[in-house]
DNA sequence: ACAAAAGTGTTCCCGTTACACCCATGA
DNA sequence: TCATGGGTGTAACGGGAACACTTTTGT
């Protein structure tokens, strides 16, 4: 079988960018390397493909590591093949991004890892070619943020439209009318209002909503 | 350096998928293999990443070596990374597409490699992955060619507004009405109207147009 | 009483769509 | 002269944007 023999071999990893909403601001969630290559300097959280496990194997497998976590948003954002990507040796990375709720993690595997959570307007310096990944991947989730309902990843499952507005206004980085965000909100099927009321965060109360898949895929329009 | 030797290697491949217009019609440029494994299926084009190469630079090679062409339009697609995705070893596979315009490649390097070009729309049985790597390659270019002018690389340098309307009418499969069309042309600065006259599609003759590239950068507006 | 967030409709404008006929030319 | 593809304008419609005040309730 020289047709395989004759080629090289890689080492290929998997780096995943990890979201989340921290008092409301869109966080990556980053460790701190203590050890090399790129000792002290902050990265997204990788790990090497098995020979067992499918790439996106994984990616969930380092995600679930990190936060002990399964059945979390996940997606390919592209390979990362330059040469001298790594300083060690040559790795071929696959990037992912994961959407998590809010405090869906167990902050002692976080601290066990050096890992916490940074708002993306303010990241610090990134080792490796994460500055690249990580502003390919906002790219790539802002524009499928407006045609794909994956923000209610970042979300509570029950949540208020003051919420709701927020996050678009976090990510899409501009304001928005809340009387035509609420006009649409109406108008999309898959966003229905529950009976609950929230009475945390306001005096008045807001009603508390949901995300129905189903109702999605029975009729995928979404825009907002 | 046990942080890497601890983990496996991989081979890992490009794999390109080659658009092209032939008469009119949108083609991808496939292979009948004439080797293992999958003899006799067809497959896009696909070869090893090297140590000395990036897998930006071997999917550049790949398509070089199949068109004799440099400085094609391409671009990733995305990863695919399943244990079994090659029945004779475990390959993981960074997919691109290309997008060549009319005449631009070398029709005996084509035969030498059993390369032909078949219309997207009557693909034959494809082996490997191919089948998932084409249809989400096809999704990502529907979608594309929408915002950013890459349908471009698909036509000559001078082009009839006929041929720019019947390659949106392809790429997007739902026919467009002429005169909302040529009135959109009109509004967009980069695809600016030139003297030359092309006389062999039609008696009268039509006006030869050409996309501008640095109008483009200057302001980036595309819709059509 | 007041602070703080929730909730609610209408108007205007611009971009998108629908639609049908004349023009220039080579055969 | 006729067949073929090239070229042109207008009217109706609908979705998106702009815009300000009332409600509820805990302190």
């Amino acid at each position: 079988m020289a047709f395989y023999s004759d080629n090289p071999k890689f080492y290929v990893a998997v780096d995943c960018i990890i979201f989340g909403l921290v008092e409301g601001q869109l966080c990556l969630l980053l460790t701190r390397r203590d050890f090399e290559p790129e000792r002290g300097k902050w990265s997204v959280m990788g790990g090497f493909v098995q020979t067992d496990e499918s790439a996106d194997d994984a990616a969930r497998r380092v995600l679930r590591q990190l936060t002990g976590l399964e059945n979390v948003y996940m997606e390919q954002v592209g390979a990362f093949g330059a040469v001298n990507r790594d300083p060690g040796e040559r790795v071929i990375s696959i990037a992912y991004y994961a959407l998590l709720g809010p405090g869906e993690y167990d902050p002692q595997l976080l601290a066990n890892h050096n890992a916490s959570w940074v708002p993306v307007d303010t990241l610090p310096q990134l080792g490796f070619d994460h500055p690249e990944m990580v502003s390919r991947t906002l790219e790539l989730i802002r524009r499928k943020f407006s045609t794909e309902p994956i923000g209610f990843n970042l979300l509570p499952e029950l949540f208020t439209l003051s919420q709701l507005q927020t996050l678009h206004e976090t990510i899409l980085g501009e304001p928005i009318d809340k009387r035509n965000f609420r006009k649409r909100v109406a108008e999309t099927a898959c966003i229905e209002k529950t009976d609950l009321i929230d009475k945390t965060s306001s005096r008045r109360g807001a009603s508390l909503y949901r995300f129905n898949d189903s109702r999605y895929h029975s009729d995928p329009k979404f825009r907002i």
